[in-house]
DNA sequence: AAACAAACCTGTGCGC
DNA sequence: TGCGCACAGGTTTGTT
């Protein structure tokens, strides 16, 4: 479900509740979110230390403790983060309770919702590094991240290095992690068709003019929907951690509307096709 | 190197 | 109404 403003309207929304807060207690009611570790190694890692940062690299959100951990959440397909009251009854699926005691304050949940359970909580020390990789023995994945477009310098000139010059399709490539981190199916498709790409071209066949197209429409689209705080689709799966829909779904040109006109160039129907197991939506006419 | 398929799970929507 | 199938925002692993 969520991709880089999604994750990031996430971020923003408990921000406020969790950073200074110190944790009390922990309940995991499903093994397989925390199955990096344990139930037992999440509740050591994080039972009475303290919050310090709310933190977010592509689709991790990363939370740094006290301690010097720092617990990793990712959603992936069905994760929800929900701050609740601890008297609220909880949503199904609640797999994680994170009770946050704050001076001043009454306590407040943080609780890990994931229907499908490919998300995952975790803590880990960032700094137990494998010398071989330099990336953390517990979290290497983090490590492995490409440029954050809203979190790093994202310059052009950093983003043509990060393409090099390989022959794969532009949509491949932007899905790549390890090249953009945050990107996923709903906004490669928004991206590219703002930058009149059609998904296969293999990005070294594209002009620097249309390179500079698709940097100039990544930061656009993503900054767009992070104001829109993400995109609600027709499931209502997504909300904040304060439960508010986002309404990016609105702007979408492509994703979903196929067998519509397109709304760029009025002369296209917009197109979905299969591949690789995931759905591309494009308007013939317009992108190229 | 790059493209593809399958795997991990559950819920929903569709056609029959 | 009910059943079976296709499909869903992600990522990893293994195979052509």
């Amino acid at each position: 479900m969520p991709e880089l403003p999604e994750v990031e309207t996430v971020r923003k929304s408990l921000e406020t509740a969790v950073v200074g807060a110190r944790v009390g207690h922990v309940e995991v009611g499903r093994e397989r979110s925390v199955r990096r570790t344990s139930p037992a190694m999440l509740s050591a890692g994080l039972i009475g230390n303290t919050f310090t940062t709310a933190r977010r690299r592509g689709k991790y959100l990363l939370f740094d403790l006290s301690s010097r951990d720092t617990m990793m959440v990712h959603l992936r397909m069905s994760g929800r983060l929900l701050l609740a009251d601890p008297t609220d009854a909880r949503e199904p699926h609640t797999h994680v309770v994170i009770r946050l005691v704050r001076s001043g304050h009454s306590d407040i949940d943080l609780r890990f919702v994931d229907p499908r359970t490919f998300g995952e909580v975790v803590v880990y020390d960032p700094n137990d590094i494998d010398p071989n990789t330099n990336e953390a023995f517990l979290v290497p994945e983090v490590g492995r991240l490409g440029i954050d477009p809203l979190v790093d310098n994202f310059t052009f000139e950093e983003f043509r290095a990060a393409i090099g010059v390989r022959h794969r399709g532009a949509k491949a490539v932007l899905l790549d992690q390890s090249v953009i981190a945050g990107i996923g199916n709903i906004y490669v498709d928004e991206i590219l068709h703002r930058s009149r790409i059609r998904w296969n071209r293999p990005v070294s066949s594209l002009s620097i003019k249309q390179l500079r197209l698709i940097h100039d429409s990544t930061i656009l689209i993503l900054n767009e929907a992070v104001a829109a705080g993400g995109s609600t689709l027709k499931d209502m799966q997504y909300v904040d951690a304060l439960g508010r829909e986002g309404i990016f779904q609105t702007e979408h040109k492509v994703y979903a509307r196929q067998g519509e006109r397109c709304l760029s160039c009025a002369r296209g129907v917009i197109r979905r096709v299969t591949g690789a197991g995931r759905s591309t939506h494009f308007c013939p006419v317009c992108q190229r």
